[in-house]
Formats: C-alpha cells, structure tokens, sequence
DNA sequence: AACGTTGTAGGGATTTCCCCTACATAAAAA
DNA sequence: TTTTTATGTAGGGGAAATCCCTACAACGTT
C-alpha cells in the first residue's frame, strides 16, 4: 500500500457487512481494508496493531456497543477517523457518539456512495452525518436507498454468478444446473465458488438465509 | 390384495399428489393403490392392464384434461368408478362430468376425509359430489379446510424427520444438522432418508419447492 | 500494454449423500 | 397377547456432489 492509499479497519458483528463492506471498499482504488473484526475486543486488538486511518465501527455490537468501545478505541488509536455504522435512523445517539470522538456517521441502507464519500471527507478533517440523521429529516424517505448491504453483495455477482446460486438456493444440484443451462458442471462449480468468495460465505447454508433475506 | 381389498388407479400430472394420495390411501386397510400415472396416456395402460375398482382422475391433466380422456377410461374400464379430482371449487365442470360418466367430484382442498368417504361412497354405487362444488355453496368457506395434500405430505413425517427437513432445506449438511440436534450423522442420514421416501422426493430440489409451497 | 472481470472448463482430493442393514422401544393392530 | 409397524438411533461402503486450483479467451478499463 502506498502512501496514497486509506487503511481502513471495519469493527461490525454481521458478517454480511464485513466481507460486504470489503469488498465494496478495496474497489475503490484508494481504499484498502486492512482489517475485520466482529467483535469489540478483536477490534481494540486490531486497532492498537493496525493504527488505521478509518475506522467503520457498528453502533449496535452485540457484547459491548460500539458508543461503549468508541472512547477506548481512541485511546489506543488516537490518530483514526472513526464512523458510526447504524441500521437505523434513529439519531438518539448521534449526540453521544459525536461527544465521544466519532467523525461520521452512516446509515447501512444506502451504504455505497454515501459511505465511501464519509470515508475521503473524515480523511480531509471534517465531519460527514448522514443526512436521514439530522433531525427534521426522519420523515418521508423511508422508501428510498432500499440498497441494503445484501443488494450490494448480490449485485456484486456477474450475472450467470446470480443465475447460478438462485438455482443452487433452490436446492438443484450442479449437474441439474449444469443441465439447465446447457454448460458444465465444472462451469458451475465455477461460478458457484467465486460467488461464494464473492459473498464471503462458506457454506450453502449462509446462501440460504442471504438469498432469504434477500428477496423478503 | 384379499376381495375386500378396493383397487384405486391415480392419474395426476402432479407428482405430490400422487405420491401423497398413495400415502394416504394405503393407510387404510382395505385401500391399495395399485397404479399411478402421471399423464393421460400412461393413465389409460394402466388402466387397461389392472382395471382398477376406483380411478382417482384428475381434471387439469397437462395434455388432454382429465374431461377429456374419461370417456376413453370408462370404454377400457367400464366397472371402474371414476372420481374427478379438481384444485378449485369451479364447479363449471362438475355437470359435464357427470355426464361423461364421473361418479364423484372431490376437492383436492379438504382432500384427506373426504376423499376417503367418497371412495366409499361410490363403491356402493352411489354418487359423491363435493358440497362446496355445489351451487349455492361457494362462498363463505374458503377460509377453512387449510388441509392441502402438502401438509398432509407434512404430516405424514415424525417429529424428528420434520425438524432434520427443515434444517436440510435451510441448506445444513447432515454433519452441521447433528452437531446441532447432538445426534449421528448417520442418524440424521437416516431420518433425511426416510422423509425423502415418505414424501416421495428423489432430489433436494423438490424438497425446497415442497417445503417452500408449505410455508407461505 | 497490462490488469481485472467474466464465461467457460478440467483434474484430483475431500465431503456429503445414498442405500442397506441393525437394533431397541413404544405403539398399534391382529 | 403376540406380532407388526413406527420411530429414534447409528454404522459400512459405494456413488455423487462439492471444493480447490489451474487454465484460457474475450472484453473492458486503466
């Protein structure tokens, strides 16, 4: 990594959003994820070793939340950026989480753009809050930016990717796919691996409840 | 099969049905399915070849219509009793079957108890039509008789099988279904086994449809 | 010109699944 | 009451599916 390029470190629970959130960020040529934690400790560790610039730091961590982890992590780094990751608008604790040190603070729905726009404006010394969290704002905008973490990753897959791992959700064998789209199983297996690494997941069943998720 | 025994012939395009019918119908003592087709064609063979007692015929056959091949059936099975089996309540079919010779009408709706009576019904040479096929009849009940041939199907499995399927539809191999149920894989193996066999499926596929139908 | 992404596919090791068998217990039928 | 059937449990061994790595051509982007 040059100098040039941002290192950032993601503390968030939902592995969805890790592997997600690399994913989306090492894209941007600038950008490099050099680290994953999904819980508070881990993340003070790799904190403390790594010194990121950025630090994307889920609000809602299941032992400890990420407000209650914010002022230790600045005591072990200092010199970082941090920004509240959170699922909801509820901007009850933007307050809290400015007072303690955050410098940005992103809603997950809508997480592309605005995300990698909060990451290069902290870089410059200012401030990004998402918009929806400014108070007057609540309202009317709850059909938008449907772009979920989970689309992202979808969409992330090249199409005959998506082809693919909708049939093996519903069960079908390579073969059986194989044989549907007039390919080789060993074509398959190829889109169904990298789809996999692609998404971060290991085993069908993560797929299952992702594409569960996904078309809820 | 003793004389007492009434043979029944199946024809469905649907394969849940048949197997599922088979299942329940077999359950009763004197019951044997002795047939199943799933086409018109195959439907009319067999019926040559065992000239059964009872002929559970379909009226939305893909090919020909269940209507449409029942005066074949009864030229090749005169003594056969024909019983006309319908997915909704239009009840516009119901006088020309009768005409063409059908000796009951049963909603594949509501299937386990009545189907059974009406088997009875016609073989003491009587006629059996659904009540909500007839007119007058048709509103106010939809909301009861939820028992559908899946969850018949469903039923039809232990507590054990039910709870390995739904694990293996989720997309958890047997080794990850049994560290969570603290039991073999082998045991796991077997009771995935035996639901296969009880529901008639051959592939996961099916599976994932089946239980996917059962859910919404 | 070099690199990344996508569509395509094979070899070989590993994992998972499938079929058959076995047995104890509880329930149900004869 | 003896016998059968259903259920919970599990193993052995062969077949099938998956996984990991490699390869390459076409296309688009830097």
């Amino acid at each position: 990594m040059n100098s040039n390029t941002i290192s950032i470190l993601i503390i968030d629970d939902h592995k969805l959003l890790l592997s997600g959130l690399t994913l989306l960020l090492n894209s941007e040529e600038d950008f490099e994820v050099v680290g994953q934690a999904d819980n508070g400790d881990d993340g003070l560790e790799l904190a403390t070793a790594l010194q990121p610039q950025v630090i994307l730091l889920d609000i809602t961590l299941s032992n400890r939340s990420g407000l209650d982890i914010l002022p230790d992590l600045l005591n072990v780094t200092p010199e970082s950026r941090v920004i509240m990751l959170t699922m909801h608008n509820d901007y009850r604790y933007l307050e809290e989480a400015m007072n303690k040190g955050a410098k940005g603070f992103v809603l997950k729905k809508g997480i592309d753009v605005d995300l990698i726009y909060a990451i290069r404006l902290v870089m410059q010394g200012e401030t990004y809050i998402h918009s929806s969290m400014l108070p007057d704002y609540v309202e009317a905008q709850q059909q938008e930016s449907e772009e979920t973490i989970d689309t992202i990753l979808w969409q992330s897959l090249s199409g005959r990717e998506q082809e693919v791992i909708q049939l093996v959700v519903k069960g079908f064998t390579s073969r059986e796919i194989a044989e549907k789209l007039f390919l080789s199983e060993k074509t398959i297996a190829t889109y169904r691996s990298r789809a996999m690494t692609k998404l971060g997941f290991s085993s069908r069943a993560e797929l299952v409840s992702f594409i569960g998720r996904l078309t809820i």
